[in-house]
DNA sequence: TTTACTGCAAAATTTTTGCATTAAC
DNA sequence: GTTAATGCAAAAATTTTGCAGTAAA
């Protein structure tokens, strides 16, 4: 899993004419071994904590590159942090995110997916992402 | 319709012991008179040709009071441009966004929003609130 | 040895805040 | 008269950019 992410992120990297560096990779393993939603500052401070030279900039490039890459994917949830999440090739899912504690529980769900499809249809859209996030109480914190 | 907000906005003012003055109204009036989502900034632009000295900071706090009212909705279609868009009691809509264009179609969809209850409740979560939008190639766009 | 990458600091964006002045109640 | 709202400018917060120096190919 990790190593497949790391082998598309080489090729990607080849196939682009760009270089691999020293902080691309530190960046890359910090990423694959954090939450799977992290913020840009998260991942950042992470890193400076034993690479205190890395730049901002240079995480922000690479995330982009990550993203670029497919690999990663950018996500707002829309309190002005914006987090990076594992992406797997075709893969989607969407979000259920509480609003006390801040969890985010993944789910997929077929169905949604195909009456998302038909909505988009019946407007005559052709679809090439979609984002679904449900905001509420998760069941510890209604306790 | 806009009465209605009007008087709902109205309402709340009074409720809260907020006072009513000619800015809000202004920009109360503006809001309506305009397309269902608009950026801040478009807005702010808007007032400026016939007001000249209202100030940014009036238009962000004001634009909060609406949603804090129930008038207004902030949307985030993660262009880095925060959107309000005409809100009314009870009803939620979702969006097909032209990632070409920027054309926004608003749907609703029963089913998907009797689904999403049904993930929610599979986690344990109590849904407050939810976003549901679909990027693509609008009809225009395809040719 | 050529080209891309890094780190830094400066700039650009977007949003918030402090405060003296003004306007609503 | 009190209290809240405004407008401005300054401050925050987040992201991007320019550039000289560095490291990969």
């Amino acid at each position: 899993m990790k190593q497949a992410k790391k082998k598309a992120f080489r090729d990607f990297i080849t196939q682009k004419g760009l270089k691999s560096t020293r902080q691309r990779d530190v960046i890359l393993d910090c990423f694959l071994a954090s939450a799977r939603h992290i913020s840009i500052e998260e991942l950042y401070l992470k890193l400076r904590a034993k690479n205190p030279n890395i730049g901002y900039a240079t995480v922000y490039r690479t995330l982009k590159l990550f993203a670029e890459s497919g690999i990663a994917r950018e996500i707002q949830f829309g309190d002005g942090q914006t987090r990076y999440e594992h992406a797997t090739e075709g893969e989607h899912h969407d979000h259920l995110v509480c609003t006390r504690c801040g969890k985010i529980i993944e789910f997929e769900n077929e169905t949604i997916e195909k009456l998302q499809e038909e909505v988009a249809k019946s407007h005559g859209f052709l679809i090439e992402n979609h984002k679904l996030e449900l905001y509420g109480v998760c069941s510890l914190c209604k306790k």
